[in-house]
DNA sequence: CACCATTCTAAACGCACGTTCAGTCCGCGA
DNA sequence: TCGCGGACTGAACGTGCGTTTAGAATGGTG
């Protein structure tokens, strides 16, 4: 199995373990924090070996990227159903040990890049069909854009993997921590089963809203649509700077 | 007002304009990868006088996470309502001109440190002052862990910020236009308004099965519940990995 | 005027970094 | 046995960085 690479032994190759080095240093530091001599002394080689085996510090990145790409999306797993999701789960049963890959996995989907872009496509896709199944069984509700309530859902899935040095913090439990996931279930289930509002006056008033500019070029100002963190909870006066 | 130093002129002082330019160089292509010469380049100075203002780039730095700390949370604000949300809704109204602040805001975010802590606190004090206010003037369900819902209704606000790449990419239009927001406020909406769930299956099975373990000390597996990016449409099987 | 503090600069310093170099060791095919 | 290529190393190289230094303007104060 591909992912038992994970199980590290000590007499791994040595190119094997200079990457490894590498996710792990790269994860926790920052990609321009570490050097090259880090990386070579944790592996227990030499700097120049590092630069052997991967022509430079930034082949070496691009060499990480692409080895957990390939981690978290298995070849045969392609047509068949969640690969990441599965990967994920399973690192996030055993934070100790596959921290380093969690932490590295959060800066390239942060960052961009080749290899964050495409995990982030995989992911967006798997949420998608997820989505596309829970409906058809009646299980979900449809939506007006699947699309972006997928791309929705996919952000808001990997906003405690990126917070979570703030989630931590907040909740006084380390991050994939059983504790920290038995104190998020249940408020996360309430939101997707019953929602935050009790009725649908704002959804109703933006709907409204937006109808008058859909077809105006007319700027209007950020609606509280998108990005604004505190959107949500607004509800007194929800279509008050929806000017149409 | 103190925030009308956001319309910078281009007679600014020396030091003022070697903040700007820093926070400029460091939102956008992050602490490391930034040089004192090119941020005394753009503010029209010397290197050494950099230096000379700040002690060191490390200074310099920290004299920005406070600068933007102090534009975000106003002094005048401190009693009264949402200050950062508001700020927040001013930049993104105009995100051409504040794009520095926000991608700034962004890291700071997710870096921790000082002042992103700060900021994170600050903002989730907002949303759950707001959550509180929806649940007493009833436009709003009430929750079981009212915290936790304020923590994570939190996270997920900042989520596209952190994530705008792969949202500007995905969506084909630049975080914080109009037609991003536009895009994204009906599935927002749809989402908070209606939930995701047709029923109350998974939350339900989710309920049964955490109270069979609340009172063990036994661990149970990542039960679905915190940062796994695909907890949340995963209804068929939602106990499956819950194993009480 | 003299003084002093502040703002600012050009030049240089020293160091840590990524990388190169020259060479050793070792396993393997002929 | 030889030779060869890959794995590997210690030492050195060159560069770009943050920072220091010495001093030149500038402007207010007695």
């Amino acid at each position: 199995m591909v992912n038992m690479r994970s199980a590290r032994p000590e007499d791994a190759t040595a190119a094997a373990r200079i990457r490894d080095a590498a996710i792990a240093r790269f994860g926790a530091h920052g990609y321009e924090r570490t050097t090259v001599r880090e990386i070579a002394r944790d592996a227990g080689v030499s700097a120049a070996l590092v630069i052997h085996h991967y022509g430079s510090k930034d082949g070496l990145r691009e060499a990480c990227d692409e080895w957990l790409v390939a981690e978290l999306i298995e070849e045969k797993a392609m047509t068949a159903g969640p690969a990441i999701a599965e990967t994920m789960q399973r690192w996030l049963d055993d934070t100790e040990q596959f921290q380093h890959f969690i932490d590295y996995f959060a800066t390239m989907l942060a960052a961009g890049g080749e290899g964050g872009n495409r995990l982030f496509d995989r992911l967006l896709r798997e949420t998608a069909t997820m989505l596309e199944h829970g409906v058809e069984a009646g299980a979900m509700h449809p939506s007006s854009d699947p699309e972006i309530r997928a791309l929705m859902i996919t952000i808001n899935g990997l906003a405690p993997l990126l917070l979570r040095e703030q989630l931590t913090r907040v909740l006084g439990t380390p991050f994939g921590s059983a504790a920290a996931a038995r104190r998020m279930t249940l408020p996360t289930l309430e939101l997707y089963t019953d929602g935050l509002y009790t009725d649908s006056k704002v959804l109703d008033a933006a709907r409204a809203a937006l109808e008058g500019t859909i077809d105006t070029g007319k700027t209007v100002r950020s609606d509280k649509g998108a990005g604004n963190p505190n959107q949500d909870p607004d509800p007194p006066h929800p279509s008050s700077d929806i000017s149409p």
